[in-house]
DNA sequence: CGGCCGAATAAGGGAAGCCTTAACGTGGGG
DNA sequence: CCCCACGTTAAGGCTTCCCTTATTCGGCCG
């Protein structure tokens, strides 16, 4: 029994799928499977079945969760108070949606690290709006960017930072255009595939890029119609590569949101981290984050390994 | 880092020494300070050094320890809470000091298992007073038979369960005998050590034998004096073997208590095992447990091995 | 009934855990 | 001053982790 394959246990049993869990640790599948596999071979019980809707918990995983993820949290929370004594650089997890993750990000990051007075790292990673609330709670992240969490469990807080549009930009309108987006057209919770919907947008008419900057590239060469946030994508408009096409659903209004654990459970760089968003610098970044980060720069989804 | 690493570093903290922790766990001393050296590897952190009186924290692994300690108890939780669905044998750990491990500890197991519904499996480990209330802070032990626990954290209980005298046996009184002991003999805290302190008895004139059943047998052969139980050696006294021999000190009157975490904390099965040592059955066992087991079958000092 | 998706298994390899015995500091006490 | 107790380091061996890719199983939907 590890605390790895405590760890992944318990995060299969809050996402309910294996696959999503290995999404979010950044390993194959397999090897989230196999770390199953070696707990319920080790306790002698099923822990986790397929049920309709995922995997469900057996009696025996019911009362395992609760422990296990106990043990989690304490696990990540040994390696910061250690730390914390030794004035060694603390690390701030940021997890944010794409469009967040792909501009602001890491100029946020950076700045914040800039001022602040001891060192700090940190690591933005990408996910999905289901993901984070399960992110923060497993201490995977220390603070989310995106839209509103739901919050299940309680615990958490969220607070907007920034407000945004959402337009359509391409060269010219079209009756029946291609959608071109970033990967949160995947991601049912996002203001994106919300957007698509109202549309009523079918599935065979959206092709999906890497990053916001690729769908606007395809989007300018006649491709289709990328969805963009305006502010970011406004440089491309006033030199002319695109144009700003209105539809029945756009420009849309959306809200970021910072959301992180409670107060009494946040870690106090998390706390540290939101008061800086509400800073001039950071509303300056995010309105002009400059140019973006060429996507091989970017982390696979969520790079953390907390334990190891 | 993993739980046998933290498990080892809870136990040095809480002992004092690697070479006690190193006993406690049963296993070689390079194996525990290796355990150690990884996690203040791991963590960047002497955590332990070396202090007056043994092992002492730095500021780190202060912080360390009350994480470490919980976790290491939610692991031995997991497992109980799992197996507890599953309707599996549960496990009792007992451990006593030598006298009670060597002729009371296996009949009582084996009596508590025949007459509990549910299947129960029994260990028995040897351990000195001082380490028992250690171990079962540590979850590494149930219930503790000996002498009454000083409870330095609180959330210990012990009640008396027997009274048993300790009188001295051998061939012949002399005026500046050999003592022969059993393991308790190095134990400070047992009522044999504070018996051989009474009478002024220096290191050198002090034999210790593996079990009480050999110091026995080398004082029936004319080697010295043996300290016993009165009522466990009563029969070689009937049979001629050995005569107790009067000393300024003895017989003394000593009390072997039962304890046990407080009920809140305290793990089902050893409180049904507490109640059961208050049965005219467990007196009985007690009074006259039969023979001796022989040594080749004991275990070594504390069984246990609670991850794996 | 065929195709698909998600989970599980197989196979393999590199790294780490964890134990041992033997040898090596090092500080305190006779 | 030497020795002893105790912690640590060294070296070796075995097991387990933990990840990968490729393949198989099993339920579900059209």
């Amino acid at each position: 029994m590890t605390l790895t394959q405590l760890g992944a246990f318990v995060l299969v049993a809050r996402l309910g799928s294996v696959k999503e869990a290995a999404r979010a640790l950044n390993v194959s599948e397999p090897a989230v499977s196999q770390a199953l596999t070696a707990l319920r071979q080790h306790l002698g019980d099923p822990l986790l079945v397929r049920g309709p809707g995922g995997m469900t918990l057996t009696e025996g995983g019911a009362r395992l969760l609760p422990i296990a993820s106990q043990m989690v949290v304490l696990g990540a929370e040994a390696e910061g108070a250690v730390r914390a004594a030794l004035g060694a650089p603390e690390t701030l997890r940021v997890v944010a949606v794409p469009a967040l993750a792909e501009f602001v990000a890491t100029p946020l990051l950076e700045a914040f690290a800039a001022r602040s007075p001891r060192g700090v790292e940190g690591d933005a990673g990408v996910a999905a709006g289901r993901e984070m609330a399960v992110l923060l709670h497993n201490r995977l992240a220390d603070i989310a960017l995106g839209p509103p969490l739901a919050d299940d469990q309680g615990g958490l807080v969220g607070e907007p930072v920034f407000r945004a549009r959402l337009i359509a930009v391409g060269t010219a309108p079209a009756p029946r255009p291609l959608w071109l987006v970033d990967p949160s057209g995947t991601d049912p919770s996002s203001e994106t595939s919300r957007l698509l919907r109202r549309l009523k947008v079918p599935e065979d008419r959206v092709r999906v890029y890497p990053t916001q900057t690729a769908a606007w590239a395809a989007a300018a060469d006649g491709d289709g119609l990328a969805v963009a946030i305006a502010h970011l994508v406004a440089p491309r408009v006033q030199r002319g590569e695109l144009r700003v096409i209105g539809t029945p659903a756009t420009p849309v209004e959306i809200t970021w949101h910072a959301t992180t654990l409670a107060p009494d459970r946040r870690p106090p760089l998390a706390g540290a981290f939101r008061r800086f968003l509400a800073t001039a610098e950071a509303l300056h970044i995010m309105r002009s984050p400059g140019s973006g980060v060429p996507p091989s720069r970017f982390r696979p989804p969520v790079y953390v390994t907390i334990w190891s």
